[in-house]
DNA sequence: CATATTTATTCAGACGCCGAATAAAACAAG
DNA sequence: CTTGTTTTATTCGGCGTCTGAATAAATATG
């Protein structure tokens, strides 16, 4: 943040940090720390003085649209959070210009309520084939349209630059801007909650696909002939794993129908975890179906990509304790020793709110990358 | 190749392509074409004069170490391939010591018979999980040392800078060369032989995994409780896809005893293959099942990676027609539509001495960059 | 032979970045 | 209070890379 550190880390000359932030700060794009550090401690020498981002340059809209849910966030360009709102709204299954307004009237809502009158830009995370470049949303379990252009729908009913987002991509973004080990190396970062996603960063840089969107692994086939999974398909990761999936062979074991309500609450997920957690075999052996699951699929991603980081998150990691033993036998049982200690394993314990920060960073990224690059040091 | 396309290649300006052979050219690094285009056609203008590498600088050695056989080749500095030649040897379970005197005696008998005086590097191939970056071997299927410094080894006996690679990736490497669609975007390239390799290209460039390694993607575990794999797991995709796996399961089918030769020939595998052609239904069987492997891993691949190019090499493809039908459908059953149709599937019938031509060039690569990046272009 | 077309080279200049020197802002010691 | 030490920031001359414009070179067309 210092313009030292900046140096350091793009390997840069303290001269030419000095030249290029000059420009900045005479623009008042950035901003100088006022207030010297009040106990410095031991430390000599001039102190250093902190480079911001100004908070005048207007904010951005993270959106996050769940299988019945829609999150919001409004951050400032100094990167502070300045309100957040979640809504209960199931978006399953309506038609792509329904969806589109009743995204538009949400966020301009939000906008309004909050009093941002300086929203610059929309970051909008969303399950599914997510072809980032041209904002078209290419495949989607909840939406039931395909190859729906959602970023220049909403861009032209809001009248400003939407970026869309594999959802579980933006999280991966989120948690490595938060932890700078996650940076550095390849990490793989498995969403589990409405559905599994992953997100893939080589570098801090979110891997492309071949259309610009990022992995979908929640679909890869583990077991031939498994449960029935969102996509269409039999046995996917996701369907041991996403909360319906666990929630739907709860029910079955309680020989009860199956449940009306394809996503649960959260308070009804807590219940299941609650019950498991007293001892209910039935439901304990679910839960280890599931975390052999997990471990097959970590197995796979090491196996293939070599991660230097595997960080697990999402709201399914409220249940990590019942997931980890099978969870770890599975993956022993598939990798190879050498490869597996490669790969540190994180349990981070992420509820969807950062989500929403995560695809607010990347928006801002995209948007201005000399910024972002000054940024990221 | 000429100046005018070098610049195009990596957006610059001819004026500075010109700037920078010129030296080159002086040194006698590079070489203009002589003689002019005999047929130029209908072009109109000053015809291009190409520029290749002078093929005096020195040569190459490329080995690659298979299961019972090494084969070896003598490229020199303009790329051309001087000699090639392969040896019936079989490497497994020999010392550390012993391994690295074989390779260095039969490296220098090649050098010795081919009259080749001028070699300056040696590029290696081997199968299992290779740190290209300190040179080490750190876990393989054939040899059974693990964290062999294998490239130090040879080095010290050579007197030579020694560069190793993982076989599939120095495979995927040389298949990228020969086919420039490839270089660009994703492609995952799989090899199917003695054993399954995957090497990832991103833009032309080999994907490094957490130990600058490539992946060991052919020991995912596909099949819970399949049939045993050189990696002692089982129901990895080798174990139904690599010779050794259908030589055995075929022997099996005859009812006889278990192989006592681990790795059959060019010949015992051609002859299955006949006999299956001919309509022998256990072995049609036997394909039918590898190939439905073929399409899970194809599918996990496409689903994880969104590659825009997948290939399938080695002298595996022999039977591809007989792996097909269910590799088709295997493919179809798990992967979305969306995906699978962003991934072209190549069948590139390579053998193993391509091998060799990869890991040259991406030795010459390795030891001198700024030579390889005109050459790229 | 003039014209068009494409390739290659020359050259002055823009741009980014750096090293060394210098200035600035703190603390420590006498 | 003065001097020295330490670390941060800025200034400035200069180096190296690359570029655009002009020019030269090499071929085909009419």
């Amino acid at each position: 943040m210092a313009r030292v550190e900046i140096g350091q880390h793009l390997g840069m000359s303290p001269a030419t940090i000095s030249d290029l932030t000059a420009s900045f700060l005479d623009e008042g794009v950035l901003v100088a720390e006022e207030s010297s550090d009040p106990v410095p401690g031991l430390i000599r020498g001039r102190p250093k003085v902190r480079l911001f981002f100004a908070d005048t340059l207007g904010s951005v809209i993270g959106v996050w649209t769940g299988f019945n849910r829609i999150e919001l966030r409004l951050v400032d360009s100094a990167g502070h959070n300045r309100a957040s709102r979640h809504i209960e709204r199931p978006l399953r299954n309506l038609g792509a210009d329904e969806l589109m307004d009743v995204l538009a009237e949400t966020i301009t809502a939000f906008a309004r309520d909050t009093g941002a009158s300086d929203v610059k830009a929309i970051g909008l995370a969303c399950q599914g084939y997510v072809d980032t470049r041209d904002g078209i949303v290419a495949w989607s379990p909840v939406l039931g349209a395909r190859d729906l252009p959602l970023a220049s729908g909403l861009s032209q009913r809001l009248g400003m630059p939407v970026l869309i987002e594999n959802d579980a991509s933006a999280m991966a973004f989120a948690i490595a801007q938060r932890d700078p080990a996650l940076r550095s190396g390849r990490t793989a970062c498995l969403m589990v909650g409405d559905g599994v996603g992953m997100g893939f960063l080589i570098n801090g840089e979110l891997y492309r696909g071949a259309r610009f969107g990022g992995s979908e692994f929640g679909h890869v086939r583990l077991r031939r002939g498994g449960p029935q999974c969102r996509c269409g398909g039999r046995g996917c990761i996701e369907a041991f794993l996403a909360d319906y999936a666990l929630h739907r062979d709860a029910q079955l074991i309680d020989h009860r129908p199956a449940p009306t309500v394809l996503m649960p609450g959260e308070d009804a997920m807590d219940a299941i975890v609650a019950q498991a957690r007293a001892g209910d075999t039935a439901l304990l052996n679910l839960f280890r179906e599931a975390g052999e699951v997990l471990g097959d699929a970590v197995g796979i991603l090491i196996q293939t990509l070599e991660p230097d980081h595997i960080v697990i998150c999402g709201p399914g990691t409220r249940a990590i304790d019942l997931l980890r033993p099978s969870f770890e036998a599975a993956l022993e049982s598939q990798t190879i020793p050498e490869l597996r200690a490669l790969a540190t394993i994180h349990v981070v314990e992420s509820s969807m709110d950062l989500l929403t920060e995560g695809v607010v960073m990347q928006a801002l990224r995209e948007l201005d990358l000399d910024l972002a690059r000054v940024k990221a040091a």
